[in-house]
DNA sequence: CTGAAAGCGCTAACAC
DNA sequence: GTGTTAGCGCTTTCAG
């Protein structure tokens, strides 16, 4: 069983040059007459000979790949930043290698482990829901792997990190609602102790106190869909429900999906009886039913701005001291899940 | 910057004992002491020592990895596929390294190419629309390196192949709305080439002449979103629609969405106007707006069974004779956008 | 400008 | 049972 067993010694003999010269010529390396590296050039191409991977990976000590951890694929959001993340590793020749977490700490280790034992060039994160003792990557980032966090970033640690700004998305959402009439807002989150979902918060509890509004603390909800079964979802939302709410904040594409069939069954009309605003980049909010207000995070641009960091980590020499922590703006868009509530005075 | 630095040669000398028993030690070989085996197993996993991939992929021919090569990862039923694929993969201890070809041949090439110079053990292809030419392939396969074609397969080729049973899902979906009453029914599709919307033209096909209705080639259209622009989709569909068709059946995730697109923008209601059935893999055909009755592949089964297959090809020593050619049923999903149409005699 | 040769980390004959 | 050794295909000094 071999393929791709043509091997630059193969091209050597067939051309009377040495290994080298191959290897050289095909690198575009300096100092190579013109004529041969075309001449090597021409063959190669004509022959279809693609170096061995493993082989220039193994002496070069590198392999031109990158790794990303992430949750979930499936997912609108991860779909787009990884789309972002291949354009950008495309253009630049490399790999990226993918490992799903499905949200769980030791898969994001296992994972990490096994990219490393790779050979990447270097790692893009976004860290699981999971995920509380970050002394694995900081070890890593100590041994100056190239790291870039993305989405869900750990806090004390050095590297860069990117990410959309949480904190505006929510209040500007809020601030919509408000606007709209309505006034008792609730709150719908995955896992609490994340630092998106901390910021969205924040955004949504200034946002409101801005408005002079009290928080009710029975409006606010986080309810992991990965660890809780779905019966305990609709009972947590009946409960939320019944706090009867006008209106509603979901935070992460899981709970967008989860809430709108929760709608559907229960017969709650979208936005009569509860209008709602959703953080998600599902690009097919425009046919819902009905069509969805999303605040929308920049998710190609998120994945190729981290790669672009990653691929300056991996290049500099010297040791980078000055880590930027990127934040994008989020963007509202308005559709028919928010209506316009006549408020009693 | 070297990660992963330790080496067998390292455990070794921490051991006392030769780079060869660590390395049959770590791959569990029969005839090494089960006392020296769980000595190098244990300090192995205490320094946490991963082997380097690329030098025993090297060394031993073999990458562990099987290279995927589809048209665009975030399409729904890509996704699906993929994650049966991961799913076995994964129990296999494979990576599984994903090439997006976009629709076109030169990138499915390259695509291949590059898997092959990775050393990939195995390649699981779903054929690009624009690729006729399978000469690649075949090559390939005579050089005996295991491949295994689904979802879209070429003809002439003595490979194991999985897809669904695309005959008989556009034949259910015509006889589903023949049943409700429509009559006038269109037919809308991507690349005519394709061997899976051949199928499923020729179920529409054997559906309506079974049922004593004389096809209108005016209402067949095909229609390349990749190829086209999307003034020229709006103009067929006008088109389309002037034929005065009550009913359509659609063959595509992204014509699925484009064309709900245009019934919003120009007013069509459904299932009113027209009644719509989708070849989609959409789970969110629930939330839509109407909801969308769909014919769906069991894309995670087929992404399963096909990696099945890929792995009994590569652990074969033999050569295979036998190819297996699987077809799955695909299964009607009935929601609002077809109603019942009363016939007027 | 080009060639010879050493070795990246690992595996697998082949010895003992 | 375990050690010795010769490469896998490539890059890269170091010589010419």
């Amino acid at each position: 069983m071999k393929f791709n067993h043509t091997t630059i010694k193969d091209v050597a003999k067939a051309l009377g040059v040495s290994t080298s010269t191959v290897s050289r010529a095909l690198s575009d390396n300096y100092q190579i007459s013109e004529s041969t590296k075309k001449r090597v050039q021409e063959y190669s191409q004509q022959i279809n000979f693609i170096p061995n991977h493993m082989a220039s990976g193994l002496k070069a000590r590198k392999s031109k790949s990158i790794g990303v951890v992430v949750n979930e694929i499936a997912n609108s959001y991860f779909s787009q930043v990884l789309d972002g993340i291949e354009s950008i590793a495309q253009s630049k020749g490399y790999q990226v290698i993918v490992q799903q977490t499905h949200g769980h700490k030791d898969k994001e280790m296992a994972s990490v482990a096994y990219l490393i034992s790779q050979s990447v060039d270097g790692l893009l994160v976004s860290l699981s829901p999971e995920t509380v003792d970050i002394s694995y990557f900081k070890e890593l980032c100590d041994k100056k792997m190239p790291m870039v966090f993305f989405d869900s970033v750990p806090e004390n640690i050095n590297t860069h990190k990117v990410l959309c700004d949480n904190y505006q998305g929510a209040y500007d959402a809020v601030v919509h609602l408000l606007d709209h009439g309505y006034r008792r807002i609730a709150f719908l989150a995955d896992a609490k102790h994340l630092s998106s979902v901390r910021e969205r918060f924040a955004g949504y509890s200034e946002a409101l106190s801005c408005a002079g509004i009290v928080m009710n603390e029975d409006n606010v909800l986080y309810c992991n869909l990965k660890s809780e079964s779905h019966m305990s979802f609709e009972h947590d939302m009946q409960k939320l429900m019944d706090t009867n709410p006008d209106s509603l904040l979901v935070c992460g594409d899981d709970l967008t999906c989860e809430s709108i069939k929760f709608f559907k069954k229960n017969g709650i009309r979208i936005p009569e009886d509860l209008a709602v605003i959703y953080f998600s980049n599902q690009d097919l909010a425009d046919l819902f039913d009905p069509p969805i207000s999303t605040i929308v995070q920049p998710a190609y641009e998120i994945g190729q701005h981290a790669t672009r960091l990653l691929f300056q980590s991996i290049s500099s020499k010297a040791d980078i001291k000055k880590f930027e922590y990127k934040k994008f703006q989020c963007q509202l868009q308005q559709r028919a899940s928010v209506g316009n509530n006549v408020v009693l005075i």
